[in-house]
RNA sequence: GAGCCAUUAGCUCAGUAGGCAGAGCACUUGACUUUUAAUCAAGGUGUCCCGCGUUCGAGUCGCGGAUGGCUCACCA
C-alpha cells in the first residue's frame, strides 16, 4: 500500500477540503519537501514598502513573504494576492519564469498557505503593482480553509474565540489592534518624555484596594494563603510617592469580578499616574494634554468621529462641578439642599428611587449618574465629588463634605478618574473604617482596611495628584469601536462544550 | 443575574404551508501566459447547536439545555 492510499484511509472521515489539504502536505513530505522543516526566509521588502515606494522599487528584485489570500490561475500563468503585516501585494507567477516542475507544485498551493517569493517589482497592464516571481517557496501549509474572501468572518463568537482567523480575513480588525498598540506606545512616550517613571506593582495582593469592586480570589500553595488579583494599582503607587519616586505611572491589567457587558470585561487595562506636589487641577491639564497629544500622534487630528458623532479633543475641555452639572441637566440645585431629607424629597420629585440609608452626597452622585452622564458627549471634567463616594481623595479646604476629585466623561462614558490624593493618615484611617463598616453591612465592593498603606502615609506623603484612565475605552474611542470586545484581542469567553 | 433575538456546508446566507437539504464563495477535474470578487465547462459538500416531545413525517411546532449578540442591573 502506498503512503498516499494510507493517508486516504487516515483522512477518510474528514470533509473534502480538509482531506485534500492534508493529502497535499503528505505528498510533499513523502517527496522530502516538507514545508515545516524550513526554519527561515529572507524577506527584503514588505508589500507596503513596495507600494509606497514604487518609483524606486520598480525593476528591483525583492523577496516578500506572507499568506496567499486569493488565486487566479490562467493556465500557464497565475496571479495571487500575498498578505503580509500591513498590506497585500499581487504575485505574477509564470511557468516560463519558474519552470514546469515548480509551476506544477505552485498550482497545488492553497489559499491560506504561507509562501516566500522572489522577483522583480513591476506594474501590470491593469496598473496593479506586482512581483514577477522567479522563485516561490511554500513556507507553511494551511490545513484549514479560510472564511470567504468577500464577506470575511462575521460570526462574533468565532471572531473572538479564533481571533487569529479574524485578524487574517478582516483588515479593519487588524487595523484596530495595530492602532491599540500605537496608542499605548504613544501614552508611554508622552509620560516618559516628561520624566515619569514606569513601575510595576503586584497583581497578586493580600488586600485588594484603590477601587470599589469585587475581586477575583486565587490561592498560593506554598504560602497556603488566598490572594486577590488587583482591582487597581493605586495604593501601591502612592506608597512609591511616599518612597520619593515623585512621578510614577503603571499601565497594566486589573481584574474585577463583576458583570460583563459591551463596556466591561473582567480583565481590562488601566493607566494610573501619580505626581507629587500637584493637585487635581494639574491632573485635568495632564489628562487633556495627554489624550489630545496621543490622538494627534496616532490619528493625526484631535477631532475624531465616534459612532457617527464628531468629538473634539482639542484642549481645553469643559469643566463643571458635579453640583453645577446636576443643576443644569436635572434642574436640582444642591446649593439649596442642605439635609438628607431635602435631598430625598428632591429625588422623589424626579421619580428617582433612593434607598433608605443613602446620604446627601450619595443622592447627589446618584442624580448625576441618572440625569447627567449621558449628556456629556464632548470631553468634560466633572469635579468636586461628595466625600462619601471618594474614600481616597482629599477634602476641599472650603467644604469638608466635598473632595478634590474629577471624572472625565466622553460620549457619556466615564473615561478617567482623578483626585488630589488624601495624604492625611488619620483621615485616611477613619475613611477606611467607614468602608469596613459598609463592608460588614454587606457591601462587597467596599474597601478593606489596608494598615500598611496607612502606615506609609504616616511617614508623610507629599501633596499629590493622581489620575486613572481606562485604556480600553480610550482605544474604543480612537478606533470607533462600540464594544470593548472589539478592542481586546482575546475577550473573556465561556468555553464551548 | 433578568428579558429579547440568533445558531442550516469550511465561510456568508436562503429555506414558502410540517413533505427528498439550497445558493454564492471556497474545494475537485478540465480549458486558459497581464488577471484582480478573473472567466468558461463539469462535480461533491451537511451531527440543520444539543436533548426530549408532538406528528405517518420536524431545519420548520412545543419543552429543556449550550454558546453568542443586544437591552437592563453592577461597574471602569
Amino acid at each position: 500500500m502506498t503512503e498516499i492510499q494510507d493517508n486516504n484511509r487516515e483522512f477518510e472521515d474528514l470533509n473534502e477540503i480538509l482531506r485534500v489539504r492534508r493529502q497535499k502536505l503528505a505528498e510533499l513530505q513523502s517527496k522530502g519537501k516538507d514545508p515545516f522543516t524550513i526554519v527561515k526566509y529572507d524577506v527584503t521588502s514588505s508589500s507596503k514598502e513596495i507600494k509606497d515606494n514604487f518609483e524606486q522599487m520598480e525593476g528591483k528584485v525583492v523577496s516578500v513573504a506572507g499568506r496567499i489570500m486569493s488565486k487566479r490561475g490562467m493556465g500557464k500563468a497565475s496571479f495571487c494576492d500575498l498578505q503580509d503585516r500591513e498590506d497585500r501585494i499581487q504575485l505574477y507567477v509564470r511557468i516560463d519564469a519558474i519552470g514546469q516542475e515548480k509551476y506544477e507544485e505552485f498550482k497545488k498551493f492553497d489559499i491560506g498557505d504561507i509562501v516566500g517569493a522572489k522577483g522583480e517589482v513591476f506594474r501590470t497592464h491593469k496598473g496593479e503593482i506586482s512581483v514577477k516571481v522567479e522563485e516561490i517557496t511554500l513556507l507553511a501549509k494551511s490545513l484549514q480553509p479560510l472564511p470567504e474572501k468577500w464577506h470575511g468572518l462575521k460570526d462574533t463568537d468565532l471572531r473572538y474565540r479564533q481571533r487569529y482567523v479574524d485578524l487574517i480575513v478582516n483588515p479593519e480588525v487588524k487595523k484596530t489592534f495595530i492602532l491599540r498598540s500605537r496608542i499605548i506606545s504613544a501614552v508611554r512616550k508622552y509620560l516618559d518624555q516628561r520624566g515619569f517613571l514606569e513601575v510595576e506593582t503586584p497583581i497578586l495582593s493580600p488586600i485588594p484596594g484603590g477601587a470599589n469592586a469585587r475581586p477575583f480570589i486565587t490561592h498560593h500553595n506554598t504560602l497556603d494563603m488566598d490572594l486577590y488579583l488587583r482591582i487597581a494599582p493605586e495604593l501601591y503607587l502612592k506608597r512609591l510617592i511616599v518612597g520619593g519616586l515623585e512621578k510614577v505611572y503603571e499601565l497594566g491589567r486589573v481584574f474585577r469580578n463583576e458583570g460583563m457587558s459591551i463596556k466591561h470585561n473582567p480583565e481590562f487595562t488601566i493607566i494610573e499616574i501619580y505626581e507629587a506636589y500637584k493637585d487635581y487641577r494639574d491632573m485635568m491639564e495632564l489628562t487633556e494634554n495627554l489624550i489630545s497629544s496621543v490622538a494627534l500622534e496616532v490619528l493625526g487630528t484631535t477631532k475624531i468621529v465616534y459612532q457617527g458623532q464628531e468629538i473634539d479633543l482639542t484642549p481645553p475641555w469643559n469643566r463643571m462641578t458635579m453640583t453645577e452639572a446636576v443643576k443644569k441637566f436635572a434642574g436640582v440645585d444642591f446649593e439649596n439642599i442642605k439635609t438628607v431629607e431635602e435631598a430625598r424629597r428632591a429625588a422623589q420629585e424626579k421619580n428617582l428611587h433612593v434607598e433608605k440609608n443613602l446620604t446627601r452626597g450619595e443622592i447627589l452622585s446618584l442624580m448625576f449618574e441618572e440625569f447627567v452622564e449621558e449628556h456629556l458627549v464632548q470631553p468634560t471634567f466633572i469635579y468636586d465629588y461628595p466625600i462619601e463616594v471618594s474614600p481616597l481623595a482629599k477634602r476641599k479646604p472650603t467644604d469638608p463634605d466635598m473632595t478634590e476629585r474629577f471624572e472625565l466623561f466622553i460620549f457619556g462614558r466615564e473615561m478617567g478618574n482623578a483626585y488630589s490624593e488624601l495624604n492625611d493618615p488619620v483621615d485616611q484611617k477613619e475613611r477606611f473604617l467607614k468602608q469596613v463598616e459598609k463592608r460588614a453591612a454587606g457591601d462587597e465592593e467596599a474597601n478593606m482596611m489596608d494598615e500598611d498603606f496607612v502606615n506609609s502615609l504616616e511617614y508623610g506623603m507629599p501633596p499629590t495628584g493622581g489620575l486613572g484612565i481606562g485604556i480600553d475605552r480610550l482605544v474604543m474611542l480612537f478606533t470607533d469601536n462600540y464594544s470593548i470586545r472589539d478592542v481586546l484581542l482575546f475577550p473573556t469567553m465561556k468555553p464551548r462544550d
